[in-house]
DNA sequence: GGATTATTGAAAATGGTTTTCATTACTACA
DNA sequence: TGTAGTAATGAAAACCATTTTCAATAATCC
């Protein structure tokens, strides 16, 4: 696989975006991690190896990369907001959450996911005609103890 | 309906919270409205009639009634928390949002709610087996434009 | 009433995020 | 290859919702 550069590349030309050093390791980085990251935990990452790349410039192009639908921004409600690769090629699929209201865990799941869509999308289909709203998206995530913290409570 | 203090109270003298006129005004607001209120949203609501209460009081009222499980708090993702009256006796009963991402209209509804909770219900005893969870809430959202910011974009 | 202890308001502190501003790095084009 | 135009950057300061501190006050129980 190679030739022209990776699939969001060309959504930056497109918009007058440069291609920069910060915003590549920033896209790679959210890439690799199953986990849901802070623009503080990317910074740390960043600066393992690049050191020379400051915090505001995460946050500078965690906004960018929200607007162009390339990340997705969540609250999980422990004062960070955290972000994932939207549904692009390479990101992962459209998925729920399963959320641990103590130790904040948060698991990605795709158990049902279809009998679930299915279902959102005749609410949404009502909900559409009914509030005459344009939908594109919903967020569904379920709250509860995870296995180490219902034993404690 | 008269006798003793409304449903609320018996909650607080069991947990050695004491009855205070700006818990008072706080649930009444809070009751009294169809809306999402952020906690300046209801100092600026309290502060008509009590103007002797500051906005401490209502950080630390809304704390207290979300740990005693009498408010839920949101995040909607414009800077503000704003808060709820759970599903109590007087309380909206359980419901989903429909939410506009460019004027953060919030619309509660109710429509398919019986068989999207349904349909959640069985997403909720599968994960809860699976992922050993013990769940005990569960959160949905559309995201759209409204009806007046879908023509303007 | 008085002792006890929860609650309170004002002011200060906190901490994640945003803004400012001067500097640097691209990009296009002559 | 130089140069103008513009996008991107880092450091420091500002912002602002929320939390903490602390001395004063008010609810509860006897
Ligand atoms: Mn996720
Ligand atoms: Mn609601
Ligand atoms: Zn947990
Ligand atoms: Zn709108």
């Amino acid at each position: 696989m190679h030739g022209k550069g990776p699939w969001w590349q060309e959504k930056f030309t497109q918009n007058c975006v440069r291609v920069t050093a910060a915003r590549e390791v920033i896209i790679n980085i959210l890439h690799d991690t199953p986990d849901h990251l802070s623009a503080s935990d990317i910074y740390m990452k960043v600066h393992v190896t690049n050191p020379d790349i400051g915090l505001t410039t995460i946050y500078r192009t965690l906004e960018l990369l929200e607007q162009m639908r390339i990340v997705q921004k969540f609250d999980f409600g422990d004062g960070h907001a955290r972000y994932e690769l939207l549904n692009n090629p390479g990101g992962k699929g459209h998925h729920h959450h399963l959320i641990c209201v103590k130790c904040k865990k948060i698991i990605d799941y795709k158990d049902f996911i279809d009998e679930e869509v299915n279902c959102l999308g005749k609410t949404q289909d009502f909900l559409s005609q009914k509030y005459n709203f344009h939908i594109n998206d919903h967020l569904v995530s379920f709250y509860g103890f995870c296995e180490n913290c219902k034993s404690e409570s």
